[in-house]
DNA sequence: AAATAATTATACCAATCGGTATATTTTTAA
DNA sequence: TTAAAAATATACCGATTGGTATAATTATTT
């Protein structure tokens, strides 16, 4: 059982985690915080170190929560192409799930945190090279059963694939169109089947 | 010849560009400004109308110097397949000059805008839909010239060229390291050569 | 050179910033 | 039910925020 401390702290997560992601490290005031909770700075304060530390568990919670449908796919018994489409499969849907809770983590909080604070950039690096280094599996995984080349450079392929996710994230977060980063997931289909399928 | 005032002007937006782009509006405090300038805040009110209007000023500044490069590259008379790898023998080295400058303006002011200042959203947005125009309208220009295939969706492509611009800016920057950008300027020239040539 | 206009410096404003010490309340243990 | 502990509320701190009114200075015109 969760103790008042914990509850609170996971409810403080959830009141907090789209502003944060929306509004940014500076963007955002310990009063916007206790004003969306409905909280006081002393039980702020009292779960968390300080605005720091804040910050970092709401990236990590925003983070987890926009990935979940993704992670709960990849945990699932399939082979490494099947699983390959479905991520960018997921990412045609990512936007309009996204943009309900302040747009993309990765991007806002990545350049957000680039020259504002190193220890949520620190963090959020740390998720990129997990995701990158998560499509690298699957490919290899892929070579292993024989669908994909097995002279397919899969590192190089992670970056390129994750490279026109966030380039598609992005230009579609300016534009307000989500057509930019379906038809970027139908790029990285078509170079899956043109390049790198056996 | 400049007045003074003008002259302060343009002094003030080449001291306080680079601080605007990393730092962000937020982020920019105005006393940060009348520190990197030298002067105080009679000086900076008297030139710029408010905060806003000093941002949306540094936006235009920054942008214009990061693009002066690629942009007399295109007054060049070339024919416009040339021209088209201009543009991806420019982002190679994208990311090493602006780094000096406090990153790339367009992702850097576009996700700190989005959610923060509308007016410099709207100018950002400007900004986007005009670069991708001008590839569109090298692509349609090769294709007047039988260099590209007429079939070839002028806009479709400019977009997804922009994309991956723009993905590989974002991961190098994150990564600090310019071969992200590079490997997608590599892809890009790829789809040129497979995908576009006739 | 004197008068006028343009420009910049100074001093100050209320509001807000992140953070803390302490008082109060709520929960748990005895 | 009462005492101890945990959690939250309150009141406050000095520093900083964007912005302004006015004084001082510099440039231009007469």
């Amino acid at each position: 059982m969760l103790t008042k401390a914990e509850k609170t702290t996971q409810f403080i997560l959830e009141q907090v985690g789209s502003y944060f992601n929306k509004h940014g490290y500076t963007g955002t005031s310990m009063s916007a915080i206790t004003q969306a909770t409905g909280l006081t700075k002393g039980a702020i304060y009292g779960n968390f170190k300080d605005k720091e530390d804040l910050a970092v568990q709401a990236f990590n919670y925003n983070i987890r929560r926009a990935m979940k449908i993704l992670a709960d796919k990849m945990t699932m018994e399939a082979d490494g192409l099947t699983r390959l489409k479905e991520i960018t499969r997921f990412f045609r849907k990512y936007y309009a799930a996204e943009k309900l809770h302040g747009g993309c983590p990765m991007i806002n909080v990545g350049i957000d945190s680039l020259n504002h604070n190193n220890t949520l950039y620190k963090r959020v690096v740390e998720v990129m090279n997990k995701l990158i280094q998560n499509i690298a599996d699957i490919i290899e995984e892929a070579k292993k059963e024989g669908t994909i080349k097995p002279e397919i450079d899969s590192a190089k392929y992670a970056n390129k694939i994750y490279a026109q996710i966030q380039g598609g994230i992005f230009i579609t977060s300016m534009l307000k169109d989500e057509s930019h980063l379906s038809e970027m997931m139908t790029h990285v289909d078509q170079m899956i089947d043109s390049e790198m399928i056996v």
